[in-house]
DNA sequence: TCGATGATTGAA
DNA sequence: TCAATCATCGAG
Protein backbone atom coordinates (compact mmCIF):
# COMPACT_ATOMS: atom_id res chain seq x y z
CA UNK A 1 0.00 0.00 0.00
CA UNK A 2 1.26 3.16 -0.58
CA UNK A 3 0.56 7.05 0.61
CA UNK A 4 -0.69 8.23 -2.96
CA UNK A 5 -3.74 5.79 -2.13
CA UNK A 6 -4.58 7.10 1.33
CA UNK A 7 -4.13 10.76 0.45
CA UNK A 8 -7.69 11.04 -0.19
CA UNK A 9 -10.74 12.07 1.16
CA UNK A 10 -12.46 9.27 3.66
CA UNK A 11 -15.58 8.51 1.62
CA UNK A 12 -13.35 7.92 -1.18
CA UNK A 13 -10.30 5.83 0.64
CA UNK A 14 -12.85 3.37 2.14
CA UNK A 15 -14.33 1.66 -0.83
CA UNK A 16 -10.67 1.09 -2.03
CA UNK A 17 -9.78 -0.23 1.45
CA UNK A 18 -12.00 -3.52 0.95
CA UNK A 19 -10.09 -6.15 0.43
CA UNK A 20 -6.75 -4.96 1.41
CA UNK A 21 -5.11 -7.04 4.18
CA UNK A 22 -3.90 -5.80 7.70
CA UNK A 23 -1.37 -8.11 9.40
CA UNK A 24 -0.42 -7.68 13.12
CA UNK A 25 2.84 -9.32 14.16
CA UNK A 26 3.04 -9.85 18.27
CA UNK A 27 4.80 -12.32 20.65
CA UNK A 28 2.12 -14.65 20.28
CA UNK A 29 2.60 -14.52 16.52
CA UNK A 30 1.04 -13.62 13.49
CA UNK A 31 -2.66 -12.58 12.12
CA UNK A 32 -3.42 -11.10 9.18
CA UNK A 33 -7.46 -10.05 8.42
CA UNK A 34 -8.87 -9.38 4.72
CA UNK A 35 -11.04 -5.91 4.83
CA UNK A 36 -14.39 -6.67 4.23
CA UNK A 37 -16.33 -3.54 5.64
CA UNK A 38 -15.36 -0.17 6.40
CA UNK A 39 -16.89 3.28 7.52
CA UNK A 40 -15.29 7.00 6.16
CA UNK A 41 -15.08 9.75 8.81
CA UNK A 42 -14.19 13.37 7.97
CA UNK A 43 -13.18 15.96 10.03
CA UNK A 44 -15.09 19.36 10.84
CA UNK A 45 -17.64 19.02 8.26
CA UNK A 46 -18.95 15.57 9.90
CA UNK A 47 -20.66 15.85 13.47
CA UNK A 48 -20.54 12.17 13.85
CA UNK A 49 -15.91 12.23 13.64
CA UNK A 50 -13.69 12.32 16.93
CA UNK A 51 -12.22 15.41 14.97
CA UNK A 52 -15.43 17.37 14.52
CA UNK A 53 -14.69 19.67 17.52
CA UNK A 54 -11.16 19.62 16.63
CA UNK A 55 -7.86 18.92 17.70
CA UNK A 56 -7.41 16.64 20.78
CA UNK A 57 -5.21 14.41 22.33
CA UNK A 58 -7.29 11.61 21.64
CA UNK A 59 -7.79 12.37 18.30
CA UNK A 60 -4.26 13.87 17.11
CA UNK A 61 -3.25 10.82 14.67
CA UNK A 62 -6.49 11.83 12.50
CA UNK A 63 -5.04 14.94 12.02
CA UNK A 64 -1.43 13.14 10.67
CA UNK A 65 -0.53 11.80 7.46
CA UNK A 66 -1.95 9.43 5.58
CA UNK A 67 -1.33 5.84 6.55
CA UNK A 68 -1.11 5.73 10.32
CA UNK A 69 -3.24 3.83 13.02
CA UNK A 70 -5.68 5.68 15.22
CA UNK A 71 -6.60 3.26 17.90
CA UNK A 72 -9.24 4.17 20.60
CA UNK A 73 -11.65 2.88 23.20
CA UNK A 74 -15.19 2.11 23.15
CA UNK A 75 -17.25 1.86 26.01
CA UNK A 76 -13.97 0.85 28.26
CA UNK A 77 -14.00 -2.12 26.94
CA UNK A 78 -13.28 -2.28 23.00
CA UNK A 79 -10.63 -0.85 20.44
CA UNK A 80 -11.74 0.20 17.17
CA UNK A 81 -9.16 0.73 14.37
CA UNK A 82 -9.29 3.47 12.07
CA UNK A 83 -6.70 4.28 8.97
CA UNK A 84 -5.76 7.87 8.56
CA UNK A 85 -6.36 8.93 5.14
CA UNK A 86 -6.21 12.75 3.09
CA UNK A 87 -3.61 15.27 3.46
CA UNK A 88 -1.02 15.98 6.49
CA UNK A 89 -3.41 18.58 8.64
CA UNK A 90 -6.85 17.65 8.09
CA UNK A 91 -8.59 15.52 10.12
CA UNK A 92 -10.05 12.03 8.32
CA UNK A 93 -10.15 8.62 8.76
CA UNK A 94 -11.59 5.11 7.35
CA UNK A 95 -13.04 2.82 10.13
CA UNK A 96 -12.71 -0.59 9.92
CA UNK A 97 -15.58 -2.54 10.74
CA UNK A 98 -15.08 -5.70 9.65
CA UNK A 99 -12.90 -8.85 8.08
CA UNK A 100 -12.17 -11.98 6.94
CA UNK A 101 -8.68 -14.08 8.86
CA UNK A 102 -6.63 -14.95 5.83
CA UNK A 103 -3.53 -15.93 8.12
CA UNK A 104 -3.19 -16.95 12.15
CA UNK A 105 -6.36 -18.21 12.29
CA UNK A 106 -5.92 -20.45 15.20
CA UNK A 107 -4.53 -17.52 17.08
CA UNK A 108 -7.95 -15.45 15.78
CA UNK A 109 -9.88 -17.72 17.23
CA UNK A 110 -7.73 -18.52 20.70
CA UNK A 111 -8.30 -14.63 21.24
CA UNK A 112 -11.92 -14.65 20.47
CA UNK A 113 -13.10 -17.60 22.04
CA UNK A 114 -12.44 -21.38 20.76
CA UNK A 115 -16.59 -21.52 19.90
CA UNK A 116 -16.74 -18.08 17.56
CA UNK A 117 -17.89 -19.44 13.77
CA UNK A 118 -14.69 -18.42 11.31
CA UNK A 119 -16.75 -15.90 10.09
CA UNK A 120 -17.37 -13.80 13.32
CA UNK A 121 -13.73 -13.81 14.71
CA UNK A 122 -13.45 -10.46 12.84
CA UNK A 123 -17.15 -9.16 12.50
CA UNK A 124 -17.42 -5.50 14.45
CA UNK A 125 -15.05 -2.84 15.13
CA UNK A 126 -14.40 -4.44 18.58
CA UNK A 127 -14.02 -7.90 17.32
CA UNK A 128 -11.91 -7.12 14.69
CA UNK A 129 -8.98 -5.21 16.66
CA UNK A 130 -9.79 -8.28 18.66
CA UNK A 131 -8.60 -11.03 16.52
CA UNK A 132 -5.84 -8.63 14.62
CA UNK A 133 -4.08 -8.12 18.16
CA UNK A 134 -4.51 -4.42 18.46
CA UNK A 135 -4.47 -2.61 21.50
CA UNK A 136 -4.05 1.41 22.40
CA UNK A 137 0.21 0.73 21.93
CA UNK A 138 -0.16 0.79 18.04
CA UNK A 139 -2.22 4.09 18.04
CA UNK A 140 -0.25 6.10 15.68
CA UNK A 141 1.70 3.57 14.02
CA UNK A 142 2.97 3.92 10.72
CA UNK A 143 1.00 1.18 8.71
CA UNK A 144 3.13 1.86 5.41
CA UNK A 145 6.65 1.19 6.81
CA UNK A 146 5.32 -2.73 8.58
CA UNK A 147 6.33 -2.09 11.87
CA UNK A 148 4.45 -4.07 13.92
CA UNK A 149 1.16 -3.51 11.80
CA UNK A 150 1.13 -3.43 8.05
CA UNK A 151 -1.26 -2.48 5.40
CA UNK A 152 -1.13 -4.08 2.50
CA UNK A 153 -2.92 -4.86 -0.90
CA UNK A 154 -5.05 -8.02 -1.15
CA UNK A 155 -6.74 -9.63 -3.90
CA UNK A 156 -8.51 -7.06 -6.20
CA UNK A 157 -12.27 -6.81 -5.41
CA UNK A 158 -14.88 -6.51 -8.21
CA UNK A 159 -16.88 -3.01 -8.09
CA UNK A 160 -19.85 -4.34 -8.36
CA UNK A 161 -19.70 -6.61 -5.29
CA UNK A 162 -19.39 -3.33 -3.28
CA UNK A 163 -22.28 -2.12 -1.78
CA UNK A 164 -23.08 1.28 0.26
CA UNK A 165 -24.68 1.81 3.39
CA UNK A 166 -25.85 4.05 6.51
CA UNK A 167 -22.98 4.17 8.94
CA UNK A 168 -23.89 1.79 11.95
CA UNK A 169 -23.67 2.99 15.68
CA UNK A 170 -23.39 6.48 15.77
CA UNK A 171 -26.11 8.88 16.83
CA UNK A 172 -25.19 11.57 14.53
CA UNK A 173 -25.52 11.96 11.17
CA UNK A 174 -25.80 8.13 11.09
CA UNK A 175 -27.67 8.33 7.59
CA UNK A 176 -24.62 9.33 5.47
CA UNK A 177 -24.10 6.85 3.02
CA UNK A 178 -20.63 6.36 4.47
CA UNK A 179 -20.49 2.95 5.00
CA UNK A 180 -18.74 -0.13 2.63
CA UNK A 181 -18.58 -3.20 2.55
CA UNK A 182 -18.87 -6.44 0.24
CA UNK A 183 -22.19 -7.47 -0.93
CA UNK A 184 -22.95 -11.48 0.52
CA UNK A 185 -19.95 -11.72 2.64
CA UNK A 186 -20.60 -13.36 6.10
CA UNK A 187 -17.68 -11.25 7.56
CA UNK A 188 -19.95 -8.27 7.38
CA UNK A 189 -21.69 -7.01 10.41
CA UNK A 190 -25.15 -6.96 9.96
CA UNK A 191 -25.39 -4.46 12.45
CA UNK A 192 -28.20 -2.74 14.62
CA UNK A 193 -28.91 1.06 14.28
CA UNK A 194 -27.93 3.18 17.26
CA UNK A 195 -30.03 3.51 19.70
CA UNK A 196 -29.73 7.16 20.04
CA UNK A 197 -30.23 7.25 16.13
CA UNK A 198 -33.18 9.68 15.61
CA UNK A 199 -35.47 8.86 12.89
CA UNK A 200 -35.23 10.19 9.95
CA UNK A 201 -39.02 12.27 10.00
C1' DT B 1 -12.44 18.10 39.71
C1' DC B 2 -17.27 16.58 38.09
C1' DG B 3 -20.75 14.65 35.27
C1' DA B 4 -22.25 12.99 30.78
C1' DT B 5 -21.28 10.23 27.00
C1' DG B 6 -19.87 6.79 23.52
C1' DA B 7 -17.63 4.97 15.71
C1' DT B 8 -19.66 -1.83 21.03
C1' DT B 9 -20.73 -6.40 22.32
C1' DG B 10 -23.16 -10.35 24.09
C1' DA B 11 -26.77 -12.34 26.49
C1' DA B 12 -31.90 -12.44 27.90
C1' DT C 1 -33.71 -4.33 26.08
C1' DC C 2 -29.91 -3.79 29.06
C1' DA C 3 -25.63 -4.03 31.59
C1' DA C 4 -20.48 -3.93 31.55
C1' DT C 5 -16.99 -0.27 32.29
C1' DC C 6 -13.67 3.83 31.65
C1' DA C 7 -11.08 7.22 28.87
C1' DT C 8 -12.21 11.50 27.03
C1' DC C 9 -14.14 16.05 26.86
C1' DG C 10 -16.17 20.41 28.19
C1' DA C 11 -17.41 23.32 31.79
C1' DG C 12 -16.37 25.56 36.29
Amino acid sequence: MNVETLAHPAEEVAPRLLGSVLTCKTSEGTVSIAITETEAYSGAADPASHAYRGRTPRNAVMFGPAGHLYVYRSHGLHWCANVVTGTDGVASAVLIRAGRVVEGEDLARERRGEKVETARLARGPGNFCQALGITAEHNGTDLLTGIPVVLSEGESVPPALIRVGPRVGVSKAHDWQHRFYLAGDPTVSAYRLSPRAKPSG
